[in-house]
DNA sequence: GCCGTTTTCGGCCCGACTGTTTTCAGTCG
C-alpha cells in the first residue's frame, strides 16, 4: 500500500528540486498542488488508481497520474530518481530552514558544496556565507537563527500530526485478542500542543505477542529497543513510539505514571508518602507490609489520596492539586458542547470547498452554525475578498441560508489588520456581517509596542468579534510575534473581544497558558479550525485540547453558545 | 504540468518586506 502521505512526500521533494533548478513556475505549482492535495484528501490515491479514477483528484492530469501509477506499481519513480541525482537530499533539507529558499539553497550548494544543515551551520559560523553574492552579515545571522528553530522543530511534532499516527498504531495493536486495555499516554494524552514522542500503554498477560506485533508494524522503520515490558520504534515519519506492557492489575497506576507530567507525578507521590503510602507504576501500596491497595484504575488512586479525579490535560502541577482538594477543578468542555465552527474558508478565497459543502459538513458534525470567514483583499495570495466580492458572498450566503435546513451559515470575514492597525475592509461593510475575525498576516516583525498597538486598534473597532491566531506562531517555523500578550488579553477584556484558539495543527494558537490567563480575566475564547476544506473541520478536537488544558469550561467559549445566544453575544452591529 | 471549451494553446492569484543592491532578488504567505 502506497500511502497518500508517501506520495505527497515524493511530489513535495520533486517540487523542491524543480524550484532549485529554477524550472517553470507553473509546472512547479502543479506538483506542489498535487503534493498538498494528496496529503489532505480523505480518499487513498491507490484506491482511486485501482478503479481508474486518479484524474478525479484535482490537479492530476495525464503526466502526474502516470507517475502516481508508476509509484504504486513499482514503488519507485524513474523521473524522481533522475532528479535526485542532480540535487542531493541534503540540499532539499536546507529549504526547511526559515529564510532559506531555492535560490539560497542552490547558491550554497554550488558555491560552497553545502549539502547538509550541519555544513551550512559550519559555514555560517565561519562567516563564509557573507562573501557570497547577495549575502551579508544580517542574512548570515538570520540563517543561524533559522537553523536553531529548525533543530527545535525536529524534536517536537504538533499534536495534530502525532495523534493520528498514534491512533493508527493503537488501532492495529488493539486487534490482538491478548490486549486487555490500551491507551495513549504521555504528553499526547495530556493534549500538549507539541509532542516529542508517542507513548502507548497496554495491559496484557501475553506481552511477547504484543511486542512481536509492535516491532513488525507496517509503520516501523527502525527498532530502537526491544523487550518484554518496553519497546521502542522509529516510524517512517521519524517519530519515536514507546510501548509499555503491564499486567492488567497495574494498568491504572502505570497509566498515571506514563501520562505524567513528571511534576504531577512527583506531587502525587509526595502526597502518598505523607499518608504512609507508596505509588509506583505497578500500584499503590501501604508502606507497612507492602500491601497493594489499588492500581488497576486511575481514578482509584486519586480517590485514595482524597482528591477528585484530575483529567490528563491538567496534570502539570499548575494548581490542579489545590483545585482538586478544594473542589474547584473545571468542568471540562467536551466536543459535543461545541455548537459550531467560527473560522473556516471556502473557495471564495483559498479554501477548497464551496460554502454549501462546508455547511453540509458542519451539519454532519452536529453543529448549529458555521461561520464562513474568508480572507480579505490584502492577502492577495490567498485570494482575499475585496468589498465587492464580499458583498457578493453575503448575498450568496443569504440564499444558501434560505435553502438549507438544520444549519445556519454565519456571514463573516477574516479581515487583515494592516500595519497601522486599521482594517482591510471598511466598517460600512463589516457591519453587514454576523461575525468579524481580525488577523495579522503581514509586517510581522514590527516592534513590540507597535504591534501591540496595532492589535489594540483592531480590537477597539466596534465590529471586530474575535482576534484570530493571536500570537501568529507556526510551530517549529515561526516564533510567536513579539507582542505584549498580557496587554492584549487586557484589551480583549476591556473591548469584549474574544481571542481565538486556532486548531490547525501547525498553529495551535492561542497557547494553553494564555488561554488560562484569558479565562482568568473573563475574556471569551473561540475555537476555530481555520479549515480550508471540509475534512479539516475535524481539527476541532485539537483546539479543544488547548481549551481543556487552559482550564476552560463551556461558559468560557463562544462556540458552545446556541445560535441565538451567540448572536446576542457578538458585538452589537 | 494542468486546465478549459468564447483558448487543444495560452494562461496559470502577486504584493510587501528585507537585506542587499544602486535598481532588485529572495522569501513569505
Amino acid at each position: 500500500m502506497v500511502k497518500n502521505a508517501e506520495l505527497a512526500y515524493i511530489f513535495g521533494n520533486i517540487t523542491k528540486i524543480l524550484k532549485i533548478q529554477n524550472d517553470n513556475v507553473f509546472k512547479i505549482r502543479a506538483y506542489e498542488r498535487v503534493a498538498d492535495t494528496l496529503e489532505n484528501m480523505p480518499m487513498e490515491a491507490e484506491t482511486l488508481y485501482k478503479s481508474g479514477r486518479l484524474n478525479e483528484i484535482p490537479g492530476v492530469g495525464t503526466a502526474i497520474a502516470q507517475k502516481i501509477g508508476e509509484l504504486i506499481e513499482t514503488g519507485r519513480l524513474e523521473y524522481y530518481e533522475k532528479l535526485k541525482e542532480k540535487i542531493p537530499a541534503g540540499v532539499l533539507e536546507l529549504l526547511n530552514i526559515p529564510d532559506i529558499g531555492p535560490r539560497k539553497a542552490k547558491l550554497f550548494y554550488e558555491e560552497l558544496g553545502i549539502d547538509s544543515v550541519e555544513k551550512l551551520e559550519k559555514a555560517a559560523l565561519a562567516h563564509q556565507l557573507q562573501s557570497l553574492y547577495g549575502m551579508g552579515k544580517k542574512a548570515e545571522e538570520n540563517i543561524l537563527r533559522g537553523i536553531e528553530l529548525y533543530k527545535r522543530r525536529e524534536q517536537r511534532s504538533p499534536l495534530g500530526i502525532a495523534l493520528p499516527i498514534a491512533e493508527e498504531i493503537v488501532r492495529e495493536l488493539k486487534s490482538l485478542p491478548c490486549v486487555d486495555q490500551i491507551s495513549i499516554a504521555g504528553s499526547l494524552r495530556r493534549g500538549k500542543d507539541t509532542i516529542k514522542d508517542i507513548d502507548i500503554l497496554i495491559s496484557s498477560l501475553k506481552p511477547e505477542k504484543i511486542m512481536e506485533k509492535f516491532i513488525n508494524l507496517p509503520q516501523t522503520k527502525e527498532v530502537l529497543a526491544e523487550g518484554l515490558t518496553k519497546s521502542a520504534i522509529l516510524t517512517k515519519q521519524n517519530m519515536q513510539v514507546d510501548l509499555r506492557v503491564v499486567s492488567p492489575d497495574s494498568f491504572g497506576t502505570a497509566l498515571l505514571y506514563f501520562t505524567g507530567s513528571q511534576a504531577h507525578n512527583v506531587r502525587l507521590r509526595e502526597m502518598a508518602v505523607k499518608r504512609g503510602l507508596k505509588i509506583n507504576e505497578y500500584g499503590i501500596f501501604q508502606v507497612k507490609g507492602d500491601k497493594k491497595i489499588g492500581g488497576d484504575d486511575e481514578n482509584e488512586i486519586y480517590e485514595i489520596l482524597g482528591l477528585h479525579y484530575i483529567m490528563p490535560e491538567l496534570r502539570e502541577d499548575m494548581g490542579e492539586f489545590e483545585a482538586a482538594r478544594h473542589s474547584t477543578l473545571p468542568i471540562p468542555v467536551e466536543l459535543n458542547d461545541i455548537k459550531g465552527d467560527l473560522h473556516t474558508h471556502t473557495d471564495y478565497s483559498d479554501g477548497l470547498n464551496s460554502i454549501k459543502e462546508m455547511a453540509a459538513a458542519a451539519k454532519q458534525r452536529g453543529y448549529q452554525y458555521i461561520a464562513v470567514t474568508d480572507h480579505s483583499q490584502s492577502l492577495h495570495i490567498a485570494g482575499g475578498l475585496d468589498e465587492v466580492k464580499l458583498l457578493e458572498q453575503i448575498k450568496r450566503i443569504n440564499e444558501i441560508n434560505r435553502d438549507i435546513e438544520g444549519i445556519t451559515v454565519l456571514k463573516g470575514i477574516e479581515v487583515d489588520i494592516k500595519s497601522d492597525g486599521s482594517l482591510d475592509i471598511s466598517d460600512d461593510i463589516l457591519k453587514k456581517l454576523d461575525i468579524v475575525i481580525a488577523a495579522v498576516h503581514s509586517n510581522l516583525k514590527q516592534k513590540r509596542a507597535l504591534l501591540t498597538e496595532r492589535y489594540r486598534r483592531a480590537m477597539e473597532n466596534p465590529y471586530v468579534d474575535i482576534i484570530a491566531h493571536p500570537t501568529g506562531r507556526i510551530i517549529g517555523y515561526r516564533e510567536p510575534f513579539d507582542i505584549d500578550i498580557q496587554e492584549i488579553i487586557r484589551i480583549a477584556a476591556r473591548t469584549k473581544t474574544a481571542l481565538e484558539i486556532n486548531s490547525s495543527p501547525e498553529r495551535m494558537d492561542l497557547h494553553d497558558i494564555y488561554v488560562k490567563s484569558a479565562k482568568e480575566q473573563s475574556v471569551m475564547l473561540a475555537i476555530g479550525t481555520d479549515a480550508h476544506q471540509t475534512s479539516s473541520l475535524d481539527q476541532m478536537r485539537y483546539g479543544l485540547a488547548i481549551a481543556r488544558r487552559g482550564w476552560l469550561e463551556k461558559a468560557n467559549l463562544l462556540n458552545t453558545l446556541s445560535l441565538k445566544k451567540l448572536k446576542e453575544r457578538l458585538k452589537k452591529k
